[in-house]
DNA sequence: GCCATATGGAAAG
DNA sequence: TTTCCCTATGGCA
């Protein structure tokens, strides 16, 4: 269930683990098989993180992974174990093993599909990339910048939990049309998410609350989500902001739960 | 055991 | 806008 921090810092690991060496492919699943046979036994070349997307090089062909919500890839050192569940493709080189589950994609791509699968993929703030393209299309869009801020095409790698916190930290309605946002609004929340996406890459959890706000909340903190970091507002519905003590609010917002302050971010 | 839920996105209508 | 896909997990009976 991943952002695109957690991809960055997957694919960092399987670069580690396995690129330049040679890798034995298959799909104890079978829902791969007969993709994994085409590169089995090449070596991995390359790594690629692209927002949530994941493209791994094995000479002509790339395998492109995209978890979606219940993908996971679990990576090891040593023999791989027996397999179990669902496993729609490992990889197994001399130093360990990687076992890939649920993902929305797994698909070889030749040369030309991964280049056009990429450049379909906006800018991406934990590779720091030109934010223009992303500013081009806010600027222009009559779409509420919650919705905008969870298009890949514009801000690659964002998902529910950084787009629900950014909004809070620059006190910003996930409902204010695109065209609403100034550019001074955009560039620090651009900036914001360079910052904390590469925090979260690095600490492989999402911690949002500023320092200054920590003891505020400690007092009061509800049972500790699964997402295991300290936020403002994501699924924390119905209960205090942290800091004006209006409640927060969830709604749906293009299928997908939005979360925010009606005190710090009105309308 | 059963049900709801999940950091996502494409396809169908 | 709704439906569907993919898998695991936590809360509940």
């Amino acid at each position: 269930m991943p952002e695109g921090n957690v991809i960055h810092n997957q694919a960092r690991r399987l670069r580690t683990r396995f690129r330049g060496k040679q890798i034995a492919v298959d799909s104890p699943q079978g829902r791969f098989a007969s993709d994994a046979e085409r590169i089995d036994g090449r070596t991995l070349e390359k790594v690629e993180a692209h927002g949530k997307h994941l493209f791994m090089k094995f000479g002509d062909l790339w395998v492109h992974v995209h978890l979606g919500l219940f993908g996971k890839w679990r990576i090891g050192k040593g023999e791989a174990p027996e397999p179990r569940g669902q496993i729609r493709m490992r990889l197994r080189g001399a130093d360990g093993y990687a076992e890939l589950r649920g993902p929305t994609v797994c698909e070889l791509l030749d040369e030309d599909s991964k280049k056009a699968a990429v450049a379909r993929i906006g800018p991406d703030p934990i590779k720091k990339s030109d934010p223009t393209p992303a500013w081009e299309r806010v600027e222009r869009s009559s779409a509420p910048i919650g919705g905008l801020l969870m298009d890949q095409r514009v801000f690659a790698g964002v998902g529910n939990i950084y787009r629900a916190e950014v909004l809070f930290r620059h006190n910003i309605s996930p409902y204010r049309p695109g065209k609403r946002v100034s550019r001074g609004e955009f560039d620090a929340i651009w900036d914001d998410l360079v910052l904390l996406m590469a925090q979260g890459t690095k600490k492989g959890r999402i911690d949002t609350v500023r320092p200054e706000h920590l003891p505020e909340i400690m007092g009061r903190r509800a049972r500790k989500d699964r997402h295991g970091g300290e936020v403002y507002v994501y699924r924390r519905t119905g209960q205090p902001c942290h800091l004006c003590e209006a409640e927060v609010q969830m709604a749906e917002m293009g299928g997908r739960k939005l979360y925010w302050c009606p005190g710090c971010q009105p309308e």
